[in-house]
RNA sequence: GGAGGCGUCGCAUAGUGGUUUAGUGCACCUGUCUUGAAAACAGGAGUAUCGCAAGGUACCGUGAGUUCGAAUCUCACCGCCUCCGCCA
């Protein structure tokens, strides 16, 4: 959410921003309906006014009479005050429902495009491994070593179920050890958060009222979350933070669910794109400063390079376009590792500011120096998505005889094995 | 699943239709006094929104309703507590 406010003085700003991402609104009419809501409004509160004053003068006021003439005299003024606010709910659901709709102000470095196809590359890590064979994808990988069970996957839970098992389970479980602990040396608050919210986060983070197809709903108001930023953003939901205590810095686990609708023929084999997996998220809640926005987002994206380099895994980073940014994004940044199997780099995490879009829409505020209460700034990137990490993981780590080497770092994660191998039956 | 109770300004409490613009205590801030502090005394202090301002309006879990007037009455929802049942 924009603040009105700052919509009325920045109309051609915001419009533009906009036009970048690739979204229709139309912010003339919103300004029409402002003043109209403002208009209305003033005359509301004018009568009230005056029902107020009268209302304490029919109790001090000893003279029959006049009573009641007061009182038939208000009875017209709630009559009026009554169609006023009527007119002003038919304005304000249109209101809301532009408002809700318009997208945050792109950075100005945020690359012009339509979709994912015109993000910029910005840097590439390691070298792309060179087999002499012809490598597996990681769906026969998997089931080679025996670390995936789709069919019963798909038996007991439908399409895209997986069961992972042995090292496929073992790997996951190593993984999130891994990055956990790296997350809390660097002074991160571990969670585990629900997966189950209620509308109000999903507003809240601008999943909803979008992305209505993207989840899956459970309840009258609840919904199975596709990323753990949505309850840790919920978290501090209508709270005033000390300063002192910012920027606060979550390292969340969860599981995540995504409908995936409308996405039948996309990655329909493997563990790329399915409607269960779990994530472990970056979150922070900040000071209201553009730079210190900036500087946890490449903070963030740091950690995540650290890690994909301590893994060994091939990795580019790319500056994503206007078309591909969410709503409330105002610079977002995919790092995606290298797919030998497709032979390009896949999504594998996402990073991105949001300056106080969310926690206005969530009401998370600070007092700051001069005791004025503003709204922290919020950003979040993946640290480790269980499946597509270990995905891409394995594709690369692959060998010659069909095994799989273990990374050194996750090695002491895993009982100190060095590869996954068939196992003889 | 059933029955009952509760939700008031940071905390604790008062308030069951009209001098309540919500009282009091604790905590908080500013003065006075003091070498300094404590104590005492005096004063102040919430959030949102409209307005250049004076000031207005709204907010007693949330949302609707009754009324000239609602913290107070009615309905729905959310949450918490107690007991019973069920499960472990």
């Amino acid at each position: 959410m924009l603040d009105i406010k700052f919509i009325r003085e920045n109309k051609d700003i915001v419009q533009s921003g906009a036009k970048k991402k690739h979204i229709d609104i139309d912010i003339d009419r919103l300004i029409t309906l402002d003043d109209e809501r403002l208009k209305i409004m003033k005359e509301v509160e004018e009568l009230r006014s005056e029902v107020n004053k009268v209302s304490n003068n029919i109790v001090r006021d000893q003279d029959p009479a006049l009573k009641i003439q007061l009182i038939e005299e208000m009875r017209l003024v709630k009559e009026d005050i009554k169609g006023k606010e009527e007119k002003l709910k038919e304005v304000m659901i249109e209101w809301q429902k532009i408002m809700v709709h318009v997208p945050n102000v792109p950075d100005m470095s945020v690359p012009d495009g339509a979709s994912d196809e015109d993000n910029l590359e910005i840097r590439t890590w390691g070298e792309k491994p060179v087999f002499n064979f012809t490598p597996k994808d990681h769906v026969k990988l998997l089931e080679d070593l025996d670390m995936v069970d789709f069919e019963r996957g798909v038996k007991v839970s439908g399409f895209r179920g997986y069961f992972m098992k042995n090292e496929g389970a073992m790997l996951f479980f190593a993984l999130w050890q891994y990055f956990l602990n790296y997350f809390i040396s660097k002074g991160y608050t571990p969670m585990i958060v629900p997966s189950l919210v209620r509308k109000e986060s999903l507003i809240g983070t601008g999943m909803l009222p979008q992305s209505e197809d993207d989840l899956y709903k459970v309840g009258e108001n609840e919904y199975l979350a596709g990323t753990a930023e949505v309850a840790t953003m919920g978290y501090h939901m209508n709270e005033i933070l000390d300063k002192s205590d910012l920027p606060k810095k979550f390292i969340s686990f969860s599981p995540c669910f995504r409908a995936e609708a409308g996405k039948h023929g996309k990655d329909v084999k493997g563990i790329i794109r399915v409607h269960e997996f779990f994530k472990i998220e970056q979150v922070i809640l900040t000071e209201a400063s553009h730079s210190e926005s900036v500087s946890w987002h490449e903070e963030i994206t740091a950690h995540v390079e650290y890690l994909m380099q301590e893994l060994r895994l091939p990795y580019h980073v790319v500056v994503n376009c206007g078309g591909d940014l969410g709503l409330g994004q105002v610079k977002k940044y995919d790092i995606e590792a290298w797919m030998p199997s497709q032979e390009k780099y896949r999504e594998t995490h996402s990073s991105s500011y949001f300056h106080d879009f969310q926690t206005r829409r969530l009401n998370i505020r600070y007092r700051d120096e001069d005791g004025k209460l503003r709204f922290v700034h919020s950003l979040n990137n993946t640290a480790c998505a269980t499946s597509r990490l270990p995905a891409a993981l394995i594709e690369n780590y692959q060998q010659e005889d069909g095994s799989i080497k273990i990374p050194e770092v996750l090695r002491p994660y895993m009982g100190g094995m060095e590869f996954i191998k068939r196992k003889d039956k």
